[in-house]
DNA sequence: GTCTATACAGGGATAGAC
DNA sequence: GTCTATCCCTGTATAGAC
């Protein structure tokens, strides 16, 4: 089957169906993770409602866990798209604008959660390396950010920013956890305090 | 409920075996969870370590989900037993102290990690009560605490402290994450930071 | 290349014998 | 209280149709 995914090009992929196949499979992995949640999001539950057996997903991902990393890695990179397009870097109250973005998105933290905790598994160092790096590059972001704010005086100069950025997305990541189990928990008034408490003495965040 | 596992009062428990068993079950399932974790702890795996079947536990828990809560809370109790002992209501430096308590038991840090990831199926109400209830349990601790710092005035007094309650707790579960999949995460470094944060203006942190 | 059919080992839950 | 046997589900793996 010779479908050409992308028109215009001229070039017919040979592998067309094969890509879109794989996409499809990844938006349906959402879609039934939000009705049925990580457990219930067996390979068996995606192919069904794709309309094709569990043995045929295997052809694109080797394992399901890497199918739900590659899930979590298409979501990372609509991020930093995302990001990058509304100029998120060079914007005040970020923190709070990511606990808003978190917020949008419960059934994304909740996956996450979960491949974390399964990430910490004896004999799953695949995984690990995956959020370590992932961590990594995170806190490097938050890192940039907290330099620009610096820049504008936006950030008290006597504490170590690699610091803080970790201290940040975990504030972030802890307040999440705290949110998907109690909905009252309020993030946003979380992440104001952490910028409050990041800003100069006598300045206050700037609507 | 004629249940007497102590000894010394004279009077023979007429269940004190199923106590005893029912602790012994719980001590090993943390055993066989350092060594397999959380997937590799099955059943079958406890039974197997102490010697009955898998069908046995259930004597004496309903599922597995209650046998781990039930480990949970036991850890929660001695967790609060042994802070009263020392004092560390009263004491300074207690993020830090909470952050170094952490990185002593990995182990149960990613055992709580998984529960919680567990407790956000979308049918799992009962756990993730456990965990709404946890939360709003330890950010009340951690509140006195807070409290008690800004009396001796070491805590600044332009901020909310129950929203810095759960930022603190929020904190150390987002770095325990970070350390956790990566161990050059430097927990105490984190903790350390957010107290200087929260301390007066001009104020440093007592040795 | 893509997919179905099938088998396998292992999981939690459960019924009923002893 | 503990067992065995069983049920249905899971992820993984392979063979072969087309």
């Amino acid at each position: 089957m010779e479908v050409s995914a992308i028109s215009g090009t001229g070039s017919r992929g040979r592998y067309a169906k094969g890509v879109l196949r794989r996409q499809q499979i990844l938006d349906r992995a959402i879609e039934v993770f939000a009705d049925l949640g990580f457990e219930g999001t067996s390979l068996r539950a995606i192919g069904d409602a794709i309309g094709v057996s569990h043995a045929a997903l295997r052809r694109y991902f080797d394992t399901r866990e890497e199918l739900f990393l590659e899930v979590l890695r298409e979501k990372d990179r609509q991020a930093v798209t995302q990001a990058h397009e509304s100029g998120l870097d060079e914007m005040a109250g970020f923190a709070t604008l990511a606990a808003n973005y978190a917020q949008q998105a419960p059934g994304l933290m909740a996956l996450r959660h979960s491949m974390i905790a399964r990430a910490l598994e004896p004999r799953n160092e695949h995984s690990r390396e995956f959020f370590r790096d992932r961590y990594r590059s995170i806190r490097d972001e938050a890192l940039v950010v907290l330099q620009h704010a610096r820049d504008r005086g936006a950030v008290r100069t006597d504490i170590p920013l690699d610091t803080a950025a970790a201290l940040m997305i975990a504030a972030l990541d802890g307040l999440s956890t705290q949110w998907l189990v109690d909905p009252d928990v309020d993030m946003q008034e979380g992440m104001a305090l952490i910028e409050q408490l990041l800003a100069p003495a006598g300045t206050h965040a700037a609507p």
